[in-house]
DNA sequence: TTTGAGCTTCCAGCAGGTGGAAGCCCTATA
DNA sequence: TATAGGGCTTCCACCTGCTGGAAGCTCAAA
């Protein structure tokens, strides 16, 4: 199938799609007009890909996890500790939003946001360190 | 004073410094050495975009800021405004953030994680659409 | 045959910096 | 006074993960 069809059913746009090809992330095969010829299993590849990199793991992560899903041979806790170790990335960055969130939150409330210049969000941003 | 002294009062790399130079958001005078010359001010606004770096507000968001923190009439409903919409993209990242962390996590708890190549983090990676 | 959609490649750019090379400047020490 | 070092300068490339657009080919329908 061609590209848009792929595109359709992966629910990834074509673009993206030549950017996987790109760095070599799958290799579909050509046609003899050069058109891109996608298998089903490259799709498979590509819907596997979207829901990865939907779950937050990075290019590299997907590359490893697709490697181990080709490798009939692979122990389960290789993926696990992948996962884990996206896990510990995502919690430090939900600790580090939620921070700052109080942060700004609190500033907001201490805010008249009202037409007179004086502003609290301002004087911390600019407080001596 | 120079970019590196600056740079350690500041608490932003020279790097980065420079950088902010180049998109116009600090303007150091320069020696005749050709080197910068960062006044008290000059550092008292890298801190101000350290911090509001620090609070996730993009560097379009620290330019307005910036430049409503120099003016002496500003209302602070503007700036509350700014970061109001600010928070409600924090909210919107960590909402994001959190629903991935619960199928991740879920998807960990499901995996045994042993020698055995059975795993259930790439069977759902994997699962048909 | 012509139109229009879909495909190809390649080049540029987004945010927000970071790394490195080549080369000047300044100071301290031998 | 020569030299070694560290800090400064500029410029260019690279990072992640795409996305947009231009120029040009191909294909199917009218």
């Amino acid at each position: 199938m061609n590209i848009g069809t792929a595109a359709k059913r992966s629910g990834l746009p074509a673009k993206t799609i030549r950017y996987y090809e790109d760095i070599d992330l799958i290799r579909p095969r050509r046609d003899t007009n050069g058109y891109r010829d996608f298998s089903d299993r490259d799709v498979h590849k590509l819907l596997f890909l979207c829901r990865a990199r939907a779950l937050g793991f990075t290019i590299e992560n997907c590359r490893v996890l697709l490697e181990l899903w080709e490798d009939q041979e692979r122990a389960s806790g290789d993926v696990k500790q992948i996962a884990r170790e996206h896990l510990a990335v995502i919690d430090a960055k939900i600790a580090d939003l939620t921070s700052m969130r109080e942060n700004l939150s609190h500033l907001i409330e201490t805010c008249s946001g009202d037409d007179r210049p004086d502003c609290p969000i301002l004087n911390d941003l600019a407080k001596a360190g």
